[in-house]
DNA sequence: GGTAGACCTGGACGC
DNA sequence: GCGTCCAGGTCTACC
């Protein structure tokens, strides 16, 4: 990172932990974010007003004081922001909000006390929020590219999105993939058949026709906003259920092989898929509105047994190729 | 409402 | 090196 760029301070919750919060979900290791474990700093390319710029995300240590019984010296310290360029007022303020959204700093302490309520097994471990893209657009895109194909090939989509697409890396605005051709995301992005939904997700953006505060209002029903969801290009109920959680709303399981794994696997439960599939989704709803979360972390952990703690994971290596079935279950 | 088959890619496998 | 098969969720046509 060059000199002379900007330096924040962010403020988080006192229950906050970069390392794991940032951690935790699959799209940490999507281009163009990038975790590094030997520095425990998350590196991405933001798409400002002026231009892109690289950040690098740390959180230092307490100087002083006791650290925390369980989370270490980290809880709660600001993060650390540092930008390869300076950065205007206005500029600076979108950065802080963009990196709320992706970090979900905020969810306060006490939403993720009323998960931990409902399910007390994340509460020592202190899990509870998820990592998500610094944009709905990003995250929608991601999810798409995650549908029907392995994870190496999810990966491989959001590189090639961001070489071909993006400003300098970053991850394309939808003005840019809205006017795109399909060859261009077919042959250059390696989107395959995604490549006209892509573009017609990006337009409905461009458009206006997809309001993240709409989808994100209270008063809006979980059924309602579900319901919205599949109506989009290139989104079923899979997608659908995905895109709730990243929304904040965590009733729903996005429901694929994956679950039917650890249905068979780690829930012990018998049948055809489509009725593991059923049984799963039934085991998880005693947990009512935290279903997702209690169901997430459970996989998160089958993973981190396999591979090691998800901050200790090499992006390129183990990230590249996280899901059960490349884990050699 | 349920089901079958096409969509597309990269990797594994057999020859 | 080539051809074939497979996994993965969405979409459409059809019953």
């Amino acid at each position: 990172m060059p000199e002379g760029g900007s330096r924040l301070r962010i403020r988080v919750p006192a229950d906050f932990v970069l390392a794991r919060d940032a951690c935790s979900y699959g799209y940490f290791l999507l281009a163009p974010s990038l975790w590094r474990p030997a520095e425990r700093a998350l590196r991405t390319i933001l798409d400002l007003e002026g231009g892109p710029v690289r950040v690098r995300i740390s959180q230092p240590e307490a100087p002083d004081g006791k650290p925390h019984p369980r989370w270490g010296r980290c809880a709660g310290q600001a993060l650390g922001v540092v930008c390869s360029r300076r950065l205007t007022r206005g500029e600076q303020r979108d950065l802080r909000r963009l990196v709320t959204r992706m970090l979900r700093l905020d969810e306060t302490s006490q939403t993720i006390g009323g998960f931990h309520r409902v399910d007390p097994r994340w509460r020592r471990c202190g899990r509870g929020r998820l990592f998500r893209s610094p944009t709905l657009f990003e995250d929608i895109v991601k999810t798409v590219t995650s549908c029907n194909i392995q994870w190496p090939g999810t990966v491989r989509m959001n590189i090639q999105l961001c070489e071909v697409l993006g400003r300098e890396g970053a991850f394309p605005r939808p003005e840019r993939i809205a006017r795109a051709r399909a060859s261009t995301l077919r042959g250059r992005c390696r989107v395959g058949y995604r490549d006209r939904r892509l573009i017609d997700l990006a337009r409905l953006f461009v458009r206006g026709e997809i309001d993240e505060a709409w989808l994100r209002n209270p008063a809006n029903s979980d059924e309602e906003v579900f319901r919205f969801l599949k109506t989009l290009p290139g989104v079923g109920p899979y997608a659908a259920a995905n895109i709730m959680q990243l929304l904040g709303r965590y009733a729903f399981l996005p429901l694929d092989t994956e679950s039917v794994r650890h249905g068979r696997a780690v829930l012990g439960l018998g049948g055809s898929d489509a009725q593991v599939m059923r049984r799963v989704e039934r085991h998880f709803a005693r947990f009512g509105e935290h279903a997702f979360r209690s169901y997430w972390f459970e996989l998160w952990r089958f993973y981190e047994r396999k591979a090691g703690p998800s901050e200790t994971w090499e992006p390129r290596e183990v990230g590249a190729s996280f899901t059960a079935s490349n884990l050699g279950s």
